[in-house]
Parts: structure tokens; sequence; C-alpha cells
RNA sequence: GGGUCUGUGGCGCAGCCAGGUAGCGCACCGGACUUUUAAUCCGGUUGUCGUGGGUCCGAAUCCCACCAGACCCGCCA
């Protein structure tokens, strides 16, 4: 096996991409463009793992062209899905629009078209951010402008023996009584409420009813409309479970991944495709769902959502794009507290692709040099950039909170970490100093509200360290007088020490103290140790 | 009922998808330090890689079976 030669960059994007292009050879299809595509949900805030399916799909697209090739990321909003129920955090007055298309949907926020473009915004937001380029595809376009028409008229043709597949392979029973097909209801515009029951199929024409259906444990009503619906210029949609299939024909698409939990609609729709439409499907891979820390869902709901809106207040796109490309097989738990290593591990793998650290092993090291460039989209920098330790500058930033730039940059000299200032700095430390913020240390201020337990002796010396500080004149070595203070009170040192800590950084240690303490102002700390006392 | 993933020192995890000395972080111990501190540096302890088989010169890694946990599907998209 070592004298297995390197499949392009040596990453399972190069394995997948490679295994598209044989499979295009055996079927013997057109090379000339092999469309990418990813589907984006409009229903609700997207989070990481639904930038993931786009990600990933453009890794695809990157690595077709290195192999030469054309290709393209169709990023397409099924914002023709309709409301099944109001996201977390959202105003009930949605309620009124549950069960319709979420592009017919006011936008909450007022910056959009519609609800559904909004939700499909913050996701191309995030694209954007990470540097991935798109074509935006919209189901409401899509649908209007007919251009998947003769795939709806072939499925509903073949509608008896789809459902007896469905049933087949999902255990479904339901697309055996009714047509796999959503007709927009012309009176109350709704369209999860519609039945379709009949296609007549030289008119193209859907018969339908509208009654009340239950979406979960939602009870939406219909209206009790019957009606007609012409599939090439009347509003509805194809189920999910033939959907992709039409589309997949309809844009020519190669490759498109899935998440675990559409496996079952893939599965159908591949079997459609092929079948039905004659449309060998797209080359797929499986991926699972992101977790949270505790092994959860990530759900609105439970309050563990992470977007990629706030993931970048604290790190960097690349931070994103590395979790992203590293791997894609196995359960992931994400939180933010993956920050820190993934900052880290870029750095790592920098060094790596600039050979400052050797990897024994040629094919891992040329994965993980492959790995680099995923990361900088095949484009990566000329030089590395300047490393700095994560956790450092977290541990930095929660120390200082006034004029925190300056102050960190400044130890960070002090270290001997930098040489001089950079701008390039400033900005991880501003980073670190948001993730500090909000997953770290207490302000001064709050530290005390805790209750630490201090003793009499242990007062005295805090008063007489007070005093000291309080006054006018630094004193000489700081360091030395503590200890000094400490003797003098019958305060063991180690114990003196870590009730210092505790009431300046809620931790039982820290930097040297002395020194520390004329950085973040002896005054300051006076009335901390002063406030301290009087409990 | 169907499917997927996970199982590696005390804890949390990486390594598995292209087999070749079992690693990292935290914790713990000791040292650099006659004076405390660790954001520094050095050294050290901790493992039948879930169980059982198979392939191989060689398996944490590949294959099969089993055990345990989690998740997804069986509404809908």
């Amino acid at each position: 096996m070592s004298e297995q030669s390197v499949i392009g960059k040596g990453t399972w994007i190069d394995k997948l991409a490679h295994e598209l292009l044989e499979r295009e050879k055996t079927l013997g299809r057109s090379t000339e463009m092999l469309r990418v595509e990813s589907g984006l949900g409009a229903s609700g805030v997207p989070h990481i793992g639904s930038l993931g399916d786009a990600v990933r799909a453009y890794g695809v697209k990157l690595a077709l062209e290195n192999f030469g090739y054309k290709s393209e990321l169709i990023a397409y909003s099924d914002d023709l899905d309709g409301l099944r129920k109001i996201p977390e955090g959202f105003s009930d007055s949605l309620k009124e629009h549950l069960g319709k298309r979420v592009s017919a949907i006011p936008d909450p926020f007022d910056c959009h078209d519609s609800y559904g473009m909004h939700m499909s915004s913050l996701l191309l937001d995030g694209l954007d951010k990470l540097g991935i380029k798109y074509e935006f595809r919209r189901a409401k376009d899509t649908y209007e402008k007919g251009l998947l028409k003769d795939q709806i008229h072939t499925i509903l043709q073949n509608s008896k023996k789809i459902g007896e597949k469905i049933s087949e392979i999902t255990g479904q029973e339901k697309f055996q009584q009714t047509l796999p097909y959503f007709p927009v209801c012309k009176n109350c515009d709704k369209l999860y409420t519609t039945e379709a029951y009949e296609y007549v199929a030289d008119e193209k024409k859907i018969k339908y009813r509208c009654k009340d259906s239950t979406i979960g444990s939602q009870v939406i009503d219909g209206c009790g409309h019957e009606g007609e619906s012409d599939i090439t210029k009347d509003l509805g949609k194809l189920a999910w479970k033939v959907e992709f299939a039409a589309r997949w024909q309809a844009f020519d698409i190669r490759f498109e991944a899935y998440g675990k939990d559409i496996m079952d609609s893939v599965k159908v729709n591949d079997w459609v495709s092929d079948e039905i439409l004659k449309f060998p499907h797209p080359h797929h891979v499986k991926y699972e769902m992101f977790l949270d820390k505790g092994g959860k869902k990530i759900s609105k709901s439970l309050g563990n959502v992470v977007t990629s809106q706030e993931w970048l207040k604290y790190a960097s796109p690349k931070s994103i794009l590395l979790l992203l490309y590293k791997r894609i097989t196995g359960a992931r738990e994400l939180g933010f507290e993956d920050i820190p290593s993934l900052m880290d591990e870029y750095n790592e793998l920098e060094n790596i692709f600039f050979g400052k650290i050797k990897i024994d092993n040629p094919a891992k090291a040329s994965k993980l040099k492959g790995l680099y460039e995923y990361v900088n989209l095949l484009n990566p920098p000329k030089n590395p950039s300047i490393h700095i330790n994560y956790r450092l500058l977290v541990e930095l930033a929660n120390i200082f909170h006034e004029d925190r730039i300056k102050h960190v940059m400044k130890k960070l000299i002090e270290y001997h970490t930098i040489i001089n200032p950079d701008p390039s700095i400033e900005e991880k430390i501003e980073m670190a100093g948001n993730y500090a913020d909000a997953f770290r240390g207490k302000p001064l201020e709050k530290v005390l509200e805790d209750g630490i337990t201090i003793d009499k002796t242990t007062k005295n010396a805090l008063k007489e360290l007070a005093e000291v500080l309080a006054a006018e004149d630094e004193p000489d070595d700081l360091q030395n007088t503590i200890y000094q203070i400490a003797k003098k009170n019958n305060v063991p040192p180690k114990d003196f020490f870590k009730i210092l800590y505790q009431i300046i950084l809620a931790t039982t240690r820290g930097p040297k103290i002395g020194p520390f303490i004329a950085d973040i102002g002896r005054k300051k700390v006076a009335q901390a140790l002063s406030r301290s006392i009087m409990e």
C-alpha cells in the first residue's frame, strides 16, 4: 500500500473528486462542466452545519478544478418550502403564516423580500465571509420560470410506481395515496394543506383539496377549497422525496453532499433520477450532523445554535474552513470551546506547509499540507503569518479590559512572543478578547460577588496591602512587598497569593502578581481589596 | 422496525477514510527558582486503543460478528 500514489492534494476531498471523475468516465457523460450543488435551508436560522454542506461542496469544486475540469457550485435556496413551525425567539405573529411558503412570508426584520430570503441571506453572508463563490438559485424562481416542468410531468405520470418505491425504501405509505406534489392553494395561499389526488396528464393539471394537516404537533388549518393547479403555470412544488431528482436533471448536477437526516430522501431521489428521469444521479457523500457538546442535535429551541456570524466574532474564517475540511466522517460535537484548538491547529498546519515542522510519513505530510491548501481555498499565502497561541491571547485579554489591545500587545512583547506591534495581531487580540468576554472571566467588579471566604488574619494583610497600593508612591519592589506583608501577618504566602488571584482574577493562580498589579492599576486593585474586606 | 456514528491513559480528545515506534490538552509529581506566582522552559507517571475472530511480515487503523452509548429516519421539508 505504501507505493500508492497521492491523489490530488491527498485529502478526502480529492479522493471524493477522483471517485466522481471515475464514475463520470464509466457513465460516459460529458465532463465539460461538472456542477456541484448545495441546498440551503430557508426555514430557520442557519448554523455552522448548514454552512458545511456548501463549504464542502465548494471543496469538491476546487478539487475538480485542480484536476483540470470546469466546475461551479449551485447554492439553492429551498424557499418554496412551507413554514412548519415558528423558530424559537420569533414573534408569534408568524403563526398566521404557518403552512405558507417562506418566500411569501414578510421578513420579520424588514430587510429582505421575505422571511425565506432573510434566512438564506444569513447563510450566504457566512459563505461570503469565508470566501466561498457560488451561483445562487431560488426555488421560487426555479418553479416560476417552469424550469422543472418536464420533470414534474414525468414524475407525476409515474407517481404510482414512485409511491410504491417510497414505501419500499422508507416505509412511508403516504405517497401511495397522494401525489408527490404540493400545489399552493388558490384560496388560502398555503401549500402543506393541499392534498393532490389526481393528475390529468393531458392538461398537465393537478386536482387538489385543501384540508387540515398535522405537521409535528402543529395542526395547520386548511380552507376546504377544492381546485385545479396547472403545473406549467400555477405555483406549487414537488415533495422532497422526488424534488432533488428533478433538480439534478434540470441543472445537470454531478455532486451533492447530504446529511444523514435526509438519507432516505436521497435514496428515493437517486432511484427516481436513475429509473424515472433516466438521469444518472449525482455522486454523493454522506456526513453526520453537528451536535452540541452533550451529543444533542443543534436546535434553536435548545439555545445551542452555533452560527457563523457569532463564531466569526471570536475566530478567523479559516478556523471554520479548517473545521469543515479537516474531516467529513464521524459524529461531530461542536461548540465555541473548540475555537482555541482550531485557531492553534491552523498555525500548526501552516508550520507544516512551510516546512517548519517535519512530518515523517510522506502520505500524512502531503495530506496535512493539502488540508492547509484547502483551508486557504487552494490559494495559500506566500509567507506564513505571525503565530500567537490563541489560549495565551485569551488569558491576556481576560486580564486586561481597558485599552486591551495596547496592554496585551505590550505583554506579548515582554514575553518575547512578538517583536513589534502588528495590525494582524490587533485583529487577533480583538477576537480573543471577544472570546474572553463571552466565555471567560468576569470583570473585576463582579468577582467579589462570588463570595470568597477570607479569615481575619488574611483580612488584616489585605488591608495593609490595600493601603500600600492606594498610596501615591509606588513601592520599589511590589512583589517583595506583598511577600513581606503576608509574612508579617502570619499568612502563608502561598495562601495569600491564592486569595489575591481569587479577588483579582477569579482563579486560584495567575501571572506574577507584582508587575501584574502595576499593569492593571494599583488604585483599582486597592479598591477591589478594600471592598473584599468589607463583606 | 430501519440506518448512521462513537467507544483510545483519571478526564476531554487526536490519530482510523492511503496499515509501519500510541500521541495531545487538562490533571498529577519533580526541577529551573535561597521568595511566594506560571501565561515560560525541562523532565516524569498514567494505555490489554469496547469484546471476539479474520486478512497481513505487521492492525487503534482494513474485514466480519458481538456489546455499550448517542443520533437520525419511520410527520414534513
